[in-house]
DNA sequence: AAATAATTTTGTCATAGACAATTAATAGAC
DNA sequence: GTCTATTAATTGTCTATGACAAAATTATTT
């Protein structure tokens, strides 16, 4: 085979072009392949063209009404009223029905503390491509604030902005990847240095996330707070499987299991993964859920503890104290 | 609606029991749903129980099977080969293929892994699960050893040997994770204790991987070396698409962009990725690739570097050096 | 108003066939 | 023998349509 003469070589699928085939809308809008089929049959919509060979390829604007359409079936909205309208339409309802997590910060209610123009600052320096600046405004801000407020207070919303910013197209890929680089180590530095904590005051707590739950920043939020709490902490990283949790636990003697959600995924998917892991979990072990998943609040499950806001963790770690 | 009747609430499935229905099984092997039945139609096996509705239910045992499978596939075998092998077939199977792999990376002969005092010391605080004497084993060698010689001599091939015990089912899952994640922490620790340093002396460098490269432990190894080498690093963690690399070479005016691959990839998949990203880029950047993907180093490609090993990365510092 | 029954909605699973892309095998030339 | 071109086998993913159980909505009765 001749590799450098490049008429051989395939020309690059031109996926932007001609539109995403099935799996890669799979991947982008979080809807299986399955729901999109059906869908189509029963609703038509979405209405993909085809290659050559027959195979579905959906258009960039299908893909993403087909991203606003999953947020509003987030919002507890059904398919059959939702499925098909056009993008004004879902806008509208969006607007209507779309929970407000990140909109006091950009937007009105100018008490939410100091840290208004911190954050600001801080948006600015992603957007001119500065981590030296970001790295420094965020430690200052460690500093200034503690470690608890400033990750509940300043971490968390800012990464919530900065995922509105992205999802609006404020922001490039390669700047929110930038972002979560950055903190990361500030986050990681932080623990580390309040680590060395030679009496355990708490749970052992092992942590992690569930199988194409990919989002670390969260776990390392719940890890500052909870080492703050004088837990002992054992992160797995994310997308662990469900028995290796389960296994995990046990090998580690945890206290708890404590589970960070997006909202990523199908509540009944989240339901189920939940569902089994309690039932191989000891009885003994805790098991602590939260992230903005709107699943694990609106549908609360035995033995499970979901935890709607960081500030909820001290008190679960109180209280898991009290009984022990 | 009623949260707090737990007689309302169904009881939870019995999964150990009776069996695991398919979504399940993909979630716990990686296998789509397709492959699972296109298997079963093809080579007899998996051969799943039904439930009363002619659901499938996988058992216990086919589960761990196909676990292992999975784990054969990952060392190059084919299905064909391997699918419906009984599991005292598979587990010989995979004593004799698991290695072999990463030989680029670690060239430090093989028999040290065992020989070696320190990392069998770290391979044991592994599998007992404890993490404090393996992150306190690792800052000591770091100290002992100094951060270049730490990550070239130790990591690098304490990596390969940890890789090596999971395909050989010698390490779990979570094992793996623990592993990644104290590592993680002991090397970001040691890059932010020396990236305080003014003025810059090398390279501005821009580090990410490709989509679907997700080994995160390869891109800080290289991060390591080159903040030691006085180079001012930008790391975007790991699968960035690859407009945003060159869109983010541009924006942060990198001097190097320096990728990091695994074995995984297609060999073709990697030289396009290559060829796009070059032409993408600017002509006074410079591309730098490594990592145990035997593609990089078989095909060379104008324009790009590749490092065979990580001791290759100081000369090319001093060569960029020289030229500018 | 609240509990119960009937109905619609909706996601997931089943079967079976097709195909493109890869990998192995075979034949032919040096 | 070694290398290259062709043919054959392998394999994952897609399509299409039908079925069904769980959940949500509406209707009906107590």
């Amino acid at each position: 085979m001749n590799f450098l003469t490049p008429s051989t070589a395939l020309p690059p699928p031109a996926f932007s072009d001609a539109g995403l085939p099935i799996a890669a809308v799979e991947r982008e809008t979080g809807l299986g392949k399955d729901t999109l089929r059906v869908w189509e049959r029963r609703y038509g919509f979405p209405a993909p063209s085809r290659d050559s060979s027959g195979n579905r390829l959906y258009g960039a604007d299908q893909v993403q009404q087909l991203r606003l359409i999953s947020r509003l079936l987030d919002c507890g909205l059904r398919p059959g009223k939702v499925v098909g309208l056009d993008q004004t339409a879902l806008q509208a309802l969006l607007t209507q029905y779309a929970p407000v997590p990140g909109a006091n910060l950009s937007t009105t209610n100018m008490d939410s503390t100091s840290a208004d123009p911190v954050i600001g600052g801080l948006l600015h320096a992603i957007g001119t491509h500065d981590p030296r600046a970001l790295r420094h405004g965020l430690s200052h801000a460690q500093l200034r604030m503690g470690l608890a407020p400033f990750v509940t207070d300043l971490v968390a919303p800012l990464t919530t902005a900065v995922g509105e910013a992205w999802a609006q197209g404020r922001f490039e890929v390669f700047e929110e990847h930038l972002y979560t680089e950055v903190i990361t180590g500030v986050l990681r530095h932080a623990i580390a240095s309040l680590t060395p904590q030679p009496v355990p005051q708490g749970p052992k707590v092992l942590l992690t996330t569930v199988p194409q739950e990919q989002h670390s920043l969260g776990l390392l939020m719940v890890e500052a707070l909870l080492a703050l709490e004088g837990c002992t902490c054992v992160s797995l990283g994310t997308q662990t499987p469900l028995t290796d949790i389960a296994q995990a636990a046990r090998a580690h003697q945890a206290d708890v299991v404590a589970l960070s959600f997006t909202n990523l995924h199908k509540a009944a998917m989240v339901q189920t993964s939940l569902r089994e892991l309690r039932a191989q979990l000891p009885e003994t072990t805790a098991l602590w859920v939260g992230g903005a998943c709107t699943a694990l609040h609106q549908w609360p499950l035995a033995g499970v503890s979901a935890v709607r806001h960081l500030s909820g963790l001290q008190p679960l770690v109180a209280q898991w104290r009290h009984a022990h």
